[in-house]
DNA sequence: GCAGTATGTGAACATATATTCATATAGATG
DNA sequence: CATCTATATGAATATATGTTCACATACTGC
């Protein structure tokens, strides 16, 4: 009779050291966070044209096609994730984006999926 | 008595140009679901993993501490995003990375996550 | 203060998604 | 071919998430 182990290919030591390795948790949730919120066709286009111009909220609805409550839901997401930015000017507010890294992962993005054939 | 405008702080030139500019639909679903996958705190661990070690299902499973079922499922997944790649060796099944554009993307998060004061 | 306008928010609802359980498939071995 | 092992998959379930509706909040101008 032998114990059986925990890994079929992998030392113990080899696998200690891996979990060692990885982020902990905390910062994996973040991670996954930050990522979800790319996650999103209506973020994705409200990001999208914030790429382009500072946008007061009704007129991002209008843009994107919804109403201006789910708007301000999406928003308020992408305000704690700190992708954007807004400034009051009376009663409007105008919204813009608050990092350039949401640029430069868009081009990570679509490198890599312009690189496989497409489904 | 006069038409309601759609856009308060655009013309309708400007906004149809940025809707012209705006990825079609299936370009921003593919972008989003490429997103998605990132989007989940499993599926980070085990990209992670693979990122340093070409690995067995079952050794993954070990990993994160799941059952192998929910880990196929994941890897299922990241196959159907072209993120890993896998080789049979008899009845196990070696899954790797198939993408350094996964690496960038996380230095990139990981960057732009530093900036900001964790909250 | 009141009315009007722009935006934010809580609750409800519908849909998507991750995990588990049970089972199917594929290859190896006797 | 029967059995064993490794992995994949379908159905069921629980949980998360996006949108809408109704209303709250914040500012402006009278």
């Amino acid at each position: 009779m032998h114990a059986t182990y925990l890994y079929k290919g992998l030392s113990q030591d080899e696998a200690e050291t891996l979990q060692a390795a990885l982020p902990d948790e905390r910062t994996i949730g973040i991670l996954s966070d930050f990522f979800g919120v790319f996650a999103d066709s209506t973020r994705l286009r409200i990001l999208w044209f914030l790429s382009h111009k500072e946008l007061r909220v009704a007129d991002l609805a209008a843009l994107v096609g919804m109403q201006q409550s789910a708007v301000s839901h999406q928003l308020k997401t992408l305000r704690l994730q700190r992708l954007v930015k807004f400034r009051r000017e009376g009663t409007t507010i105008h919204y813009s984006l608050d990092d350039d890294h949401v640029r430069h992962i868009f081009d990570v993005a679509l490198a890599h999926i312009r690189e496989g054939q497409l489904p």
